[in-house]
DNA sequence: AAAGTTCCTGGGAACGTTTTCATAGCCTGA
DNA sequence: TCAGGCTATGAAAACGTTCCCAGGAACTTT
């Protein structure tokens, strides 16, 4: 049924050994029998089995990406982005949702690892110990976890918030509401209360929440009672659920407050008004975090030492901020 | 390095092939030695290459599943609710994007088609004639895509319409428009023009446009200038782009104009005001689609004939729906 | 007690590649 | 002209399983 390369050997009337390295190494076989190797290939319809290369050892050419949840807006572009990336080094990607549940993972990696060259962990929820544990089996790429020895890709958020702080305070706001639901990537570095006090902000921080909708609408009155005329979301998901609220509490967006979300999802550019949000771009995470990844497996052997990239964010500004109001 | 089942059979002292019926065929051993060997295998960390498995012949234990678009707010609970259910059939899912272009579609199947054990083609781009030999080759479960002898998940929006109608008409409408940009199931049976008239609804459809915000942006004044009071937009974001601009535009929602969309994405549930509109369960379209597809899998053998199965819709009332205002 | 069954286990081939090693032909340089 | 090196090719082992086949042990049945 299927077509094998003795097959195309046999056509071609060369050995299985040529016809391999007509495809592994082309530049070792003389090009009049390349020529005939890949014509009875292409005749035959040939492709070569993925399994049985990967068990002589050539590696699975897949890499595997472990996302907390696929249904949060922010992953969907940097899977894509992922996967097209991939595609041009020559591999597949293997995606799995793991409900943000430390057992799915665990379960999910365990499946996974064997298909796979290498691991991009998203937000993984594993320890520090167990994901060392892993990194001694697979080479693995962490996503926003600080783990030594360790490739990691860090998003920083330092550049759009100081941007987004600027921002209000061009806007003459004096008073502003951070809603926080715990994002790693702040607890790093200068922290958001000192970027905003740099550009001469009040910042009141509530929370932690949830990350949901329903946090953004539970938060809309507590703005209004902190006389605050702006509000930073934990991300854009938050930030509509501000937006919904203080639409049905007759506060209109940015007149009466400025709405500011994080990642520039769908979410942001669909909304109404359109959000301004800190954008973190799914392009250069996934060329990050391929680049490390590949480089690892490429450094198995040869023991290249862990490497961390930072990814930056900026800030977009669209219609949900504008000039404080006048008191 | 890796621990294969040589090394757990020297641990339990039996042969290979005693461990291997361990896992595969656990009733065919005896109770002693299988808890002597599944021992000797938890004690080691023994997980089986699963290379080795699908050259051997027995499949690859992984489902693929072609999307046009990730990005497409529609997809990522279905990719969701398709990975736990395959994975409670000890199936993977491999997905893969591409981008809605005929040539990436080609190229991704076919370096995907022999890693996995069947495929789901969601709204394939590919001609029935590629599609039928296709199924020659793997057993394919096609989703929206008409083609005689090839198991099919058809998606009815049907009840959703129809439902539609009724709850304009029950709120006193009696004109709308419909934003067209083809979905290939509203051309099937009876057409949405006939469930309107029968709710005594007149429907004025434009387009064809692209699906895409923009587009209800662009369709908001036409709707106003056809002094219709209702609209069904061909998906939520492009009734979002319609309730995006109609707030530009002074008109309020519902108050002039009442907006439906279609898919009950998470868009739908967070814009302002929420989205009335038409759920087609990704649950159901899920499980629907993996049934098909184990079932084609087992089945390739002994011939089991394709089958074709309607996964329907229904509306979900939100507040972007309320009274036709007088006139 | 012999013959037939059933149950359990081990040996070994096969799956489709890649890669090491060997070999044969050819070229280079003195 | 011949030693030595390079190039192109083939033979065969190995990767980790599964599964067919065979055989021994333990039971039944007569």
């Amino acid at each position: 049924m299927t077509v094998t390369i003795r097959e195309v050997a046999e056509a071609a009337g060369v050995s299985v050994s040529t016809v391999s390295r007509a495809f592994t190494a082309p530049d070792q076989v003389k090009p009049l029998t390349l020529k005939r190797v890949l014509e009875a290939a292409a005749a035959l319809g040939y492709a070569a089995n993925p399994a049985a290369r990967s068990l002589r050892g050539g590696g699975t050419g897949t890499l595997g990406l472990i996302i907390p949840d696929i249904a949060n807006p922010f992953f969907p572009p940097i899977i894509k982005a992922m996967q097209s990336r991939a595609r041009r080094l020559g591999y597949t990607v293997l995606m799995a949702d793991c409900d943000e549940q430390e057992a799915d993972e665990i379960e999910t990696i365990a499946s996974v690892s064997k298909r796979v060259d290498g691991l991009v962990l998203w937000a993984s929820t594993l320890s520090e110990t167990r994901l060392r544990e892993l990194a001694g089996r697979i080479p693995i790429v962490v996503v926003n976890r600080d783990v030594p020895e360790v490739s990691e890709v860090r998003i920083s958020l330092a550049a759009g918030i100081s941007q987004a702080a600027e921002h209000l305070r061009a806007y003459g706001h004096r008073k502003c509401v951070f809603i926080n639901a715990s994002r790693p990537e702040l607890a790093r570095g200068k922290s958001i209360h000192d970027s905003f006090e740099a550009a001469d902000l009040a910042l009141t921080e509530i929370g932690p929440y949830e990350p949901r909708f329903e946090t953004g609408v539970h938060a809309a009155p507590l703005i209004l009672a902190h006389n605050a005329t702006a509000v930073l979301a934990h991300n854009d998901l938050v930030a509509l659920g501000v937006l919904h609220q203080l639409a049905n509490l007759g506060a209109s967006v940015p007149g009466d407050v400025s709405v500011i979300g994080i990642d520039d999802t769908l979410l942001a550019s669909v909304s109404t008004p359109s959000l301004t949000t800190i954008r973190i771009s799914p392009d250069e995470l996934a060329v990050r975090s391929v680049e490390l990844l590949t480089e690892a497996i490429a450094g198995r052997e040869s023991g290249v030492p862990a490497r961390v990239v930072e990814v930056g964010s900026r800030l977009v500004p669209r219609a949900s901020t504008g000039p404080a109001p006048n008191r």
